[in-house]
DNA sequence: CTAATCCACTTGTATTTTGCAAGTGGATTG
DNA sequence: CAATCCACTTGCAAAATACAAGTGGATTAG
């Protein structure tokens, strides 16, 4: 499952990221973490877009792999499961927020606040502040 | 193939730019069109992934009905189609900087010139010009 | 103390997608 | 006018995915 530096299919970096998140639900598990505070099992399997379970075991042991996602019993309830970014899956937000800026032009139905455009376009690295602060 | 407004899982920004892209390869083929000058259907099939010729095939009709790439016959040569970014396809552009500049930090092997960190942390902004008017 | 419930998965199976090799058909070149 | 080039298409085996059901340990309710 995991990459060693020869199973690559080449070094680029396009490629080097598409090996390690390039797949139709991975960055959900991430957009889950980064932006809407998600941190257990189930909150994951809860989404909209209905990954199915064994999908979601998967990914999350993908992600914890890579280096992306760490995992943690939750002191509070010993059954439970914390999720949560390391410092190399909070950087992911800046190629986050270019996805969601633009998604929001080219998706006519997008359900992104439209101040949030604006506000990218006028203070791009001040938002990027505020959401690592929040996560 | 292609999506109306109701086969989304979902209206999320992230998930709109997943089903467009998100995959193996689909990206692929945007950076050889925005990075490597490519525009023949045999230039793509040489990169250094080992692309299949009926992915490849299947990835850029996609790309054509998403509105990402377009096709014309080469005017000098009329056995031979010429592909190429839209606009919409060209405002890949920034995420992609984003891809490239994470690969670069967390990838031990990276072919990804060392300058091209700095000087994207330094002027973000006129990178992204610069590789504009090069595309 | 015990039964029911919750949680984070795992398992089984049908369907879909992918990877690989080979082939096709029209235009161009020699 | 035969060989080659180009942009695909086809067939098939292997892998990944979707969906439904099950498991096993920890917690909660009575």
């Amino acid at each position: 499952m995991q990459h060693n530096s020869q199973s690559y299919r080449s070094h680029c970096p396009i490629n080097f990221i598409l090996e390690s998140l390039g797949d139709k639900w991975t960055l959900l598990v991430v957009r889950d973490l980064l932006f809407k505070g998600k941190r257990y099992y189930g909150e994951f399997l809860a989404s909209d877009e209905n990954i199915s379970t064994n999908i979601l075991a998967n990914r999350l042991e993908k992600l914890e792999t890579n280096g992306i996602v760490s995992r943690r019993i939750d002191p509070e309830h010993k059954s439970k499961i914390i999720y949560s970014l390391t410092e190399k899956g909070k950087k992911l937000l800046p190629m986050m927020l270019e996805m969601t800026y633009w998604s929001s032009q080219y998706d006519n139905c997008s359900n992104v606040d439209p101040a949030f455009a604006k506000e990218f376009e006028r203070n791009r690295e001040g938002l990027i502040k505020r959401f690592l602060e929040m996560s």
